[in-house]
DNA sequence: CCGTAAATGTCGTCG
DNA sequence: CGACGACGTTTACGG
């Protein structure tokens, strides 16, 4: 990794053009060839950057050699120039791949939780199968409900219109099957966005609001993923 | 702005939990408080974050001089807790505020385009009102046809799936207004994905593919947002 | 390589 | 402040 500092001025072209006026920044070059430069503000989000996979190209400038140029492209034609005016800092670092990061209470915990406890979603609802194929992917859960009918339920961390959409698309295909159909909907999620309970209850699929503590609280740990 | 290349492990917890086992990574502090964690690889994304506003705490630990912890707060609760076991490297850079960065191309553009030559999406259509609102959110274009019938348009810079989806929302609410119904749609963009096509097909949404530059050249350049 | 779904998405805008 | 949609979304995962 080759950290910069320097004075620069920046210019993309791609899904768009941009340009940045000469000022400091911070430059990071990775291992994988990807390039960032970043203000000395907002922790996530570059003000330009090329993503892997591409490659890095730095040229001196034979005119004035206090000007160098990174040229950073990748397949897709889309190219970030960056000319180097002043360097304030330029080191090297030998870091190693990461062993990256454990995370806890995503989406899949969520489903492995409302699998052991179908009833926290409704009372006598019972598990036929957790990702169930269909032509277009698999459905979170596949149910019965207590009068022997199949429940589609597609799971969230937070329900927005596109989980709706999602499940949407799940029940068109499962209720082409005679031995399912009629398919209900149901659409669960930590917490369910207004217009996406609107969009939810004109297409007639039920929302429920799971909490995750008390799911995780009421479960059995063997069955836990961590 | 406080750039930091330390041996280190990583805890989050606030939406969710999240652990980094200790290896070499690079730490950069920014003036606005918020702070991000870089391995060597995606320019994009941190491996963890907190994102502004948020406070630094840095905090000496008094058992072993060798080890300083930084703990990141912010109103919502969430903590990065960032243990540094090994510091190779420790600079602090005043940047000052950047300039920002100037853009081109985008959504914003095109709709100020089309609205003001909506002849350029078919022969004889006449601009009824841009972002028409609707009980799920504003159509961009709501058009009358040279037979006098109502015409929503969704205007995306690439045509995808989700694009076609939302437009099939409006039209489904629009064709409940008797002053509109029967709408028909039209799905602009500068392109359009294949799958994008078939579904359109499919809702009985036509597709039109508009030239950027070419409308941007014919255009009144007292109309345009730069 | 394309298509889809998830994300601690982040970021602007508008109510 | 919350909801909503755009974003050069990025990133991971399957076919």
């Amino acid at each position: 990794m080759r950290i910069v500092v320097a004075r620069c001025t920046v210019d993309y072209t791609g899904r768009l053009s941009a340009h940045l006026p000469s000022a400091p920044r911070l430059i990071v070059a990775k291992a994988d060839g990807s390039v960032a430069v970043h203000a000395d503000d907002r922790a996530y989000k570059p003000l330009n950057w090329m993503s892997p996979p591409c490659s890095l190209a730095i040229e001196q400038n034979p005119d004035d050699s206090d000007l160098v140029t990174w040229r950073v492209t990748n397949r897709a034609g889309e190219v970030l120039t960056i000319v180097l005016e002043e360097v304030f800092h330029d080191s090297e670092h030998q870091l190693g791949t990461d062993p990256g990061l454990v995370k806890d209470g995503v989406e899949a915990h969520l489903q492995v939780l409302l699998a052991a406890q179908p009833t926290a979603l409704e009372p006598g609802l019972t598990l036929v199968r957790r990702e169930h194929p269909t032509a277009i992917g698999p459905v979170d859960l596949l149910c019965r409900d207590v009068a022997g009918q199949a429940v589609a339920v597609e799971i969230k961390r937070r329900g927005e219109i596109d989980g709706v959409e999602q499940l949407t698309r799940y029940l068109e295909l499962l209720n082409r099957d005679p031995h399912l159909t009629p398919v209900r909907g149901l659409f669960a999620a930590q917490e369910i966005k207004p217009q996406a309970r609107i969009l939810a209850s004109d297409r007639g699929i039920e929302c429920v609001v799971v909490d995750y503590d008390a799911l995780r609280g009421t479960d059995d740990p063997e069955s836990r993923l961590f």
